[in-house]
RNA sequence: GUGGGUGUAGUUCAACUGGCAGAGCACCGGAUUGUGGUUCCGGGCGUUGUGGGUUCGAUCCCCAUCACCCACCCCA
């Protein structure tokens, strides 16, 4: 029998591991120089906490979550997204006592139950940002910031931020109400599921791909016109901060977020040329999120992205990210008893934490000399019959082919000369 | 969940309307016994994704199933 790996999952392989390593490397500088902290969390939560907090009604909920019932009967979820944890976590550490404001960032694979297409997976890997405390549109700023400086920063170049506002609970009532009275005529125009949309959540319809309903949509009221006083101001504002910040972005009206937590500011950056699945990260505040799940009436914004989509534009760009290391000595004996002579000293090169490889299986010095060069090492560590006589062993270098003779006893000059590539 | 495409060696791909499954790259070994990279020579019976069916005969046709890719949906 062989087994094979779950649908819309995949390993992360050896050759690239180090690429992982690099960009999370990277995320976790950025967001510590504004003051992040990270904040670790289960893979799997009561599934009644997304359930309250993304909408019963919201597709992850309705169909993507994998859900299972533990011995005891408890139903439990792989958790989907990442905010509503985090959330969690701050409201049941009581995090809000002792200072008004929390920096959290968090590192970790996500679960949807969807169908698997380029950019998208069953498992998938996400960074996220979430500033808790304050409504102030300042913090909007920086955490869209944070996102767009990490994606320049690797040296992306074709993504733009979109970015809109969604206004509060009050301004999206009014919408809600605006949408229906303008598409109530067209009613029977649009298509089954928009029809659906109309009285569950109209502004669905105006990102809806089927051409009638997008025709119908394309005069439809906007929510930015119904955006009370304080929202028009806050979402000013946002847009104040990031020209401050110097932070390109376009107002897009139709960006609708799908969990239904969300108030005010919503944003997402898109990456154009990896596919359908084009957003590399997206965001925005959730006011309304942590009261929604038993807590106090505390504003909060954040942003997620995902890893995978990450790659698929770095790609894109031909921006390289590191490789395997190579080793900086690949060690080849002739015989039992260079072996015996070598290997206490291997230890001690290796201890010192210089990357030396050794392969025994092979028989003939060509091969092992063919085999130290595949493995790109920068010296070759020579020990045969003459050497053992010596007590010492001859260092080669790969590339220029110079060798020289190091006595073994003591060690240091040898280790100091592939410390400092001196041959 | 819906539609379309594709599954052949480690990998990239061939194999005419159904007739002996092949090549490049990679990998391994060798070219007078202590020197790699270049060159030359040698090395492949692989459940043709899996299970059925049609046929004298199936990589090829049919059905099912699995996986991947693309789109819808949704989003990271």
């Amino acid at each position: 029998m062989q087994y094979s790996i779950p649908r819309g999952t995949y390993d992360i392989l050896p050759e690239d591991s180090p690429k992982w390593h690099r960009v999370i490397a990277e995320f976790r500088k950025l967001v510590e120089a504004y003051g992040y902290a990270e904040i670790v969390t289960p893979i799997f939560e009561q599934a009644a906490l997304f359930e309250r907090s993304s909408g019963e009604s919201s597709d992850v909920v309705k169909k993507e979550m994998y859900r299972f019932t533990d011995r005891k009967g408890r139903e439990f979820a792989l958790r989907p997204e990442g905010t509503a944890p985090v959330a969690r976590s701050y409201i049941e550490n009581r995090m809000d006592i002792g200072s008004s404001y929390t920096k959290l960032y968090y590192l970790g694979p996500m679960f949807r139950y969807d169908r698997p297409q380029a950019g998208r997976y069953r498992q998938f890997y996400q960074y996220g940002v979430e500033f808790i405390g304050s409504n102030n549109p300042y913090y909007d700023a920086e955490i869209i910031a944070i996102l767009w400086n990490y994606l320049t920063g690797l040296g992306l170049k074709k993504l733009h931020l979109e970015l809109n506002s969604v206004g509060c609970s009050v301004c999206a009532k009014e919408y809600d109400k605006a949408l229906r009275d303008y598409f109530q005529p067209y009613l029977n125009q649009l298509c089954p599921d928009c029809q659906e949309r109309f009285e569950r959540k109209p502004r669905r319809i105006l990102d809806c791909k089927v051409k009638e309903c997008g025709d119908i949509a394309k005069k439809a009221p906007i929510q930015l016109d119904y955006l009370d006083e304080p929202c028009r101001e806050h979402f000013s504002e946002v847009q104040h901060y990031l020209d401050l910040m110097k932070i390109p972005f376009i107002i897009n009206p139709r960006i609708v977020r799908g969990l239904d937590y969300y108030t005010n500011t919503a944003f997402e950056v898109i990456y154009e040329g990896i596919g359908a699945q084009n957003a590399l990260a997206g965001g925005g505040r959730y006011n309304g999120l942590l009261n929604q799940i038993g807590g106090k009436n505390i504003p909060a914004v954040g942003f997620a992205g995902g890893f995978e989509r990450l790659f698929l534009s770095l790609n894109e760009e031909k921006i390289t990210l590191p490789g395997p290391p190579f080793p900086e000595v690949f060690i080849i004996t002739i015989g039992r008893e260079a072996q015996e002579l070598i290997i206490p000293y291997l230890n001690i090169i290796r201890v010192k934490g210089i990357y030396a490889e050794y392969e025994p299986d092979r028989a003939s010095l060509k091969a092992q000399l063919k085999a130290a060069n595949n493995s790109k090492a920068y010296y070759a560590l020579l020990i045969g019959e003459e050497e053992i006589k010596q007590k010492s062993a001859l260092l080669k270098n790969l590339e220029s082919g110079e060798q020289k003779l190091y006595s073994l006893e003591p060690i240091s000059d040898l280790i100091k000369t592939i410390q400092n590539k001196e041959l």
